[in-house]
DNA sequence: CTGAAAGCGCTTACAG
DNA sequence: CTGAAAGCGCTTACAG
């Protein structure tokens, strides 16, 4: 059987206020008392029940994370990040996906009336701000990773996808590259209208093709403007599978990488190491991204105000041999 | 404020026993009550609070999962296979990580003892075997699913390890090879002797080297080996990080593959689409398994009778151009 | 078919 | 410094 408050409360000879008291160290307990009551909890192994203290109290201590999917290859770095800055808070982490569209955005809200847990880290599924943001003003604690460029009314975490494109720029202008092609990802993100103005602000000139963070995309966007004819000395991809794609073709139609053509990536997922040749990348700080959201979430939990403006942490050049 | 069941009776003119009637379809209740209760639930967006039904009920509808690391490639379609199946059930999943040691652990027995779940689905971190079997025994409902080779006292999901090593020889004879080298991962591991065995059943010549499981550890292999002068015609690397690092040694070293030596990796992790050439592997049904795993535990919950076998899911092989 | 009451295991004013 | 009692929001015998 279960060890309760009240076996505590018999057994050490005082009442379950006084147990509780020297759980939660809270006001005066005699020392001798406290004493006692510590032994008995040893000996009998009790441990609060997390159901019972959240219904007294009102709060869980627990947060919730909703994420589109987890097989994305930056997803294992990010939850990484989340779930030990929420486990060493002594937070518990309620973990949903909503891959099957409206469906699962329905129980998940329910799930939220539920009270299940108190806060909410979240990287917004295609088309659920509104309702986020309903949410957020009906009272739940929100924070957004947000690989989208969006700007919510509740806190967020972004990297400088703007900066991130330019420093791809810059390297390829510094290694003497003038002609770039530019594989997008899905224009109605604001991190790839981000990524590409950055690209341009430095070099304005060269061929954009529209992409779709898929390898096959990247593929086919060498594939189509070498049969065109169109040159290029390089080639920034808006993501790294994407630029493994681009990888893929150039190999296909026998231009060397970096000699013909250079090849920069963004995001520096763990693949980016392994293709030939390794690639060099805008690395994305995944997992301190996931670190600030969840940091973020429990100080708002603890009372701290929310920051007024989108925290935002740097990506970083990673120089590999597909252009060094 | 929270709507609660007190205010959906008084609304409706019923108990609260009703309303509870009502909301879980227990009880014979009148058509005409429960449809004006029904009307009152969705009218004032009443949803029962999870943790006082919890509380009440002695379960929380949850289930906990431990990994030892979110990063391991393999690990985003294993959670995605838990979490899918633990959500069509309209179970919560509370997610747990021990890369900390011993201190996470513990604070991880506490969340069971504090009742925050009512099973777990558990990736054994390194050393925690007796402690599972502690939890089990003490009544804790488990699911393990085994990339190591343990056989514990309770349920588990493994993979064909002996077969996935034999299949990859067989290919590898069919193809004229006759000198493999292998790579293993730690011996420790009984995944890793179930491999080695398989692969010897049907090829027992050529050398070994232990590996680690790291794209290093690949490269060093090879590149020992070649220094040493000893020969192969191919290799079987028991992970497919490792065989990258096989392939990048010996395109380094200027051998063809898969002309001069083939390549057999093991996992199918996303990278190995990618690497070049692209790497033939042995798939571990990694979603799957965690689709098992969670269905496993969570007809347990419902009372079915735990399996006393391993429940076993087949290793596939995929082949790409790394060994055609 | 329906409801009053006890109970799940805690916390927290309030009183002493 | 300590405890009796109410309350958190449900469920579930039990009685009618």
């Amino acid at each position: 059987m279960r060890v309760t408050i009240a076996d505590v409360a018999r057994e050490a000879g005082v009442s379950k206020t006084t147990v509780s008291r020297v759980v939660n160290l809270k006001g005066e307990v005699d020392g001798s008392t406290a004493a006692r009551v510590r032994e008995v909890i040893a000996q009998l192994g009790y441990v609060p029940s997390s159901g019972a203290v959240g219904l007294a109290r009102g709060s869980s201590r627990t947060v919730g994370m909703l994420v589109p999917s987890l097989t994305w290859p930056w997803m294992g770095e990010l939850l990484q990040g989340v779930v030990d800055t929420v486990e060493a808070a002594d937070y518990g982490l309620l973990l949903f996906t909503c891959n099957r569209g409206a469906d699962s955005v329905e129980r998940f809200t329910t799930q939220v009336s539920a009270r299940a847990f108190d806060g909410l880290v979240v990287i917004e599924p295609e088309n659920t701000l509104h309702r986020l943001t309903a949410l957020h003003r009906s009272g739940l604690p929100i924070v957004l990773i947000d690989d989208r460029g969006h700007h919510p009314d509740f806190p967020s975490v972004v990297t400088t996808n703007h900066e991130g494109g330019a420093s791809a720029a810059r390297h390829l202008r510094a290694a003497g590259r003038t002609r770039p092609l530019v594989v997008t990802g899905p224009r109605h993100f604001g991190c790839v209208r981000d990524r590409l103005a950055g690209f341009r602000s430095v070099l304005p000139e060269g061929p954009v093709v529209d992409g779709d963070f898929t390898e096959l995309g990247g593929r086919l966007a060498v594939e189509g403007l070498l049969a065109e004819g169109v040159e290029f000395d390089s080639v920034f991809a808006h993501n790294d599978v994407t630029a493994a794609g681009v990888l893929r073709a150039l190999r296909t139609a026998g231009r060397r990488v970096p000699d013909d053509v250079a090849v920069v990536g963004f995001d520096d997922i763990p693949m980016a190491e392994h293709t030939e040749p390794p690639l060099t990348t805008v690395r994305q700080p995944t997992r301190q991204m996931g670190e600030a959201a969840a940091r973020l979430l429990l100080g708002h939990l603890g009372g701290a105000p929310a920051p007024r403006r989108p925290v935002t942490l740097p990506t970083e050049l990673v120089v590999r041999r597909s252009a060094p």
